[in-house]
DNA sequence: GTGTGTAATTGACATGGATCATCTCGACTA
DNA sequence: TAGTCGAGATGATCCATGTCAATTACACAC
């Protein structure tokens, strides 16, 4: 079920709310070396609470932390020129974001919560004196960097050249795959965003975006009410998602 | 026309090679010191010339470079589940290809030659080592990096939102103003990819972007003949790529 | 010069999604 | 319990773009 690999350090050095930090679990600790990890956890120790609609950042305001999703979830996204929101990711429990700014420039994205969340932040100037001293964390922020821009990448592809059922498909399986890896309910699980999201997320309209989850639901591939999906047949919405 | 910050570095340390490689004058240095550069220079010793068709790396395969595009240009791409080709961009020279991959893992893309180019390679490895020595190509590396994403970002706004017309008069401009960068004419120039790669890029049918073209040269907004590009009203195009 | 192959263009047609309009449902309020 | 409001679902229609087919233009070989 966890997904953690063989050589991962043991959590006891880590303060209890770290220990319960999915950021700590999940992200940056893999390959450090448990005394690396306390340092670390001393620097994580601003943690906020956001609500639903609130600004978590805003693009072009000065970027002095990389924060983690510690519960709840958020939304990044850009204005087009003509003001209308792109949504470029959803982040759920125990995932990062602003890895783009960690050359301490400005926010190329604003970044909203999606429900009430708490969210880990980590200053960047002491983050970056931590890295002089440890570096495999610096070699673990490049993978997770590195892993953001592949993300994208698959992102592309998906606007480039799936169809709606696949775009649908492809991000219902996303979810799916993260909750798992964060050991909850892969087959069942809450919206936190709403059709207009998902809609903006995948370049679709909302309407196209309803009726496919109403005829994934018809032919029972996912039992769909208003927001909480229930995965029936993942071997089928794998197929429609990449066939 | 040259686009350097006040406070560059005079290049007379640099050896002739990298006097002359487009790298050398537009992306590193920006912020290093003349010294710095010297032993940035004494790096890139690797050049290698491809020619057109030929794979400069491939994905999955393992990561020992940053490359920079010294002349000529390349494109990088995946492959969709069905193995299909999927254009994720173009790179010109003085640009940087292979950043996602700092942290050494393996290739998370494929990069073409799209006709003979030059190429300079950074080994990983050395890389590292000076940027331990030289604090500020490390954070120059980071703005990359930061910029890159962002670039990406605007490729899923792009297809995400905009329409085929946007889309050839966005992608067109991009190279208008990267030619500019480099100090090369911006209303005139050469595509070097065919219009399969560049309607595979941006999400669209060959035919489409033929089309789309054909109607920016009858309403006299660029002069194109086959492979040769002649922006002739180039607000227009602006308005174009944003209406 | 002639032939051959590939890239690009152009036309005719089909269709997947967008758009517009209306209706339903559930949450919250008073 | 009714009333209001916003999110979501559903139906009817339209159109931008994809698909298929045919033609043209150029590059290269002989």
């Amino acid at each position: 079920m966890t997904n953690l690999p063989e050589e991962a350090i043991s959590f006891r050095a880590l303060s209890d709310s770290c220990k319960t930090c999915s950021l700590a679990e999940l992200c940056l600790p893999r390959g450090l070396q448990a005394e690396e990890l306390s340092s670390l956890d001393d620097l994580i120790k601003d943690r906020r609470v956001i609500h639903t609609g609130d600004l978590l950042f805003k693009e072009d305001s000065e970027n002095h932390y990389i924060y983690a999703v510690r519960s709840g979830s958020v939304k990044t996204f850009t204005l087009t020129e003509s003001g209308e929101e792109q949504v470029l990711g959803f982040h759920l429990p125990g995932e990062i974001i602003g890895l783009a700014g960690l050359d301490q420039s400005i926010h190329n994205c604003s970044c909203k919560a999606l429900e009430t969340s708490s969210i880990c932040e980590l200053p960047l100037n002491e983050l970056e004196s931590i890295c002089m001293s440890i570096p495999s964390l610096h070699k673990q922020l490049l993978k997770l960097i590195s892993r953001e821009i592949s993300q994208d990448h698959k992102m592309l592809l998906l606007l480039a050249r799936k169809n709606s059922d696949q775009r649908v498909a492809t991000f219902l399986l996303s979810l799916s795959g993260r909750f798992k890896l964060r050991g909850l309910s892969s087959e069942s699980f809450l919206l936190s965003m709403s059709r207009q999201d998902i809609a903006n997320y995948l370049g679709l309209a909302v309407e196209t975006v309803s009726r496919i989850l109403s005829k994934f639901d018809e032919d029972k591939v996912v039992e769909v009410t208003r927001r909480s999906i229930e995965i029936k047949d993942h071997d089928r919405l794998l197929e429609i998602a990449s066939a």
